[in-house]
DNA sequence: ATCCCCATGTAATTTGTTACATGATTGA
DNA sequence: TCAATCATGTAACAAATTACATGGGGAT
């Protein structure tokens, strides 16, 4: 999904600076949708431009005014007639599984230490949806949906990443051991 | 991470064309990666370029010799030191769940239907996987950890969707009834 | 006959990512 | 006084997605 249309669905709760959006993408949308200011702030821009939004803007730090954007009536009508057509897509971009996958090529601490920092990683958006579902109760079926779907992903991630991990490292140097110097003879060579 | 290291990885596995590696990224990498045939030929022509890969061409259907990519002892040397120094970072990215956010947007009818679609994905993805499980048992560790994992999320979201499902469906039209004729007066239009 | 599967490739477009620049306010 | 947070924006770059082009072989 475009940054535009998502721009737009974070308005439609409540109005939010570019900024306040970016923080919110990554702490209550975080587990299913990242993006950067790089993204935002052009988009912001692009919708102000065909009316989708407006915003009042105050005298704010640094060089530019702090704008504080508002949906509009065409910009809520324009959200749901594109929400009318999208395709519920659903991709995950992993490089963390990639590299499971090939813990093979990987020293087993850097396996363990992956694994540690994925959990932390889990562990932060866990927190912060514990956070959003202790701020905001019951703000809409749909809201209350996503969060308890999240809740429940990074969960179950959560756990089988705990109860394999000792798992995983003995079957890794296990092998290591039984094929060891095949890529990096460290003793033993014919020289 | 890049289609080229990509390609590497499932190269390092065992040869094949451009044309098996995208069925075995959606079929097998499905749940984790997606990557088309436009990011895939360019990646293995340059990887080639580099001697990372090589390749057996024999006669295929169409204008182009059909290419059997192998990894070569460089390519496998670079995989490792490109895995080396990877960021274990992790990125979904779902329209699916945008639309279930933005679900008091959307008319039950829709909505029912977005969660039937992904459901059917689960399923398709968690065959995907038992077949996996039951060709190649026990091919790596890593291997069969992300499996396992793969299977774990996918029916922890399975079980999720079908669960909630309905109740979902009847706060959403009970929210409608309740402040109906907002957006969409059908009748009791004063005109 | 016709349709689907195999199989590779190029090019245009769109998109996101990253780095940079700027600077006021608040709390330690 | 120093670091962190708030706050917006641009430009260069890298990357994927999409659409298109080509065409043999097997199944129905």
């Amino acid at each position: 999904m475009d940054t535009e249309t998502l721009c737009l669905c974070a308005l439609s709760f409540e109005p939010a600076t570019g900024y306040d959006l970016k923080l919110r993408f990554e702490q209550v949308y975080g587990h299913f949708y990242a993006t950067g200011f790089g993204s935002i702030y052009p988009a912001l821009g692009r919708l102000a431009e065909e009316g989708l939004v407006d915003f009042v803007a105050t005298h704010g730090p640094g060089p530019h005014p702090r704008k504080r954007y508002r949906i509009t009536d065409a910009g809520e009508k324009t959200l749901r007639e594109r929400l009318a057509v999208v395709e519920p897509i659903h991709r995950v971009h992993s490089d963390f599984l990639v590299l499971m996958l090939m813990a093979d090529e990987l020293t087993p601490e850097r396996v363990d230490a992956l694994i540690g920092q994925r959990l932390e990683q889990i562990g932060t958006q866990l927190k912060a949806l514990e956070k959003a579902r202790a701020c905001n109760p019951g703000v809409s079926p749909g809201v209350e949906f996503v969060r308890e779907l999240g809740r429940t992903m990074l969960r179950s991630s959560e756990h089988y990443l705990s109860s394999h991990r000792k798992a995983l490292l003995s079957s890794l140097r296990a092998r290591q051991d039984s094929h060891s110097s095949r890529h990096e003879p460290i003793s033993g060579e014919t020289a």
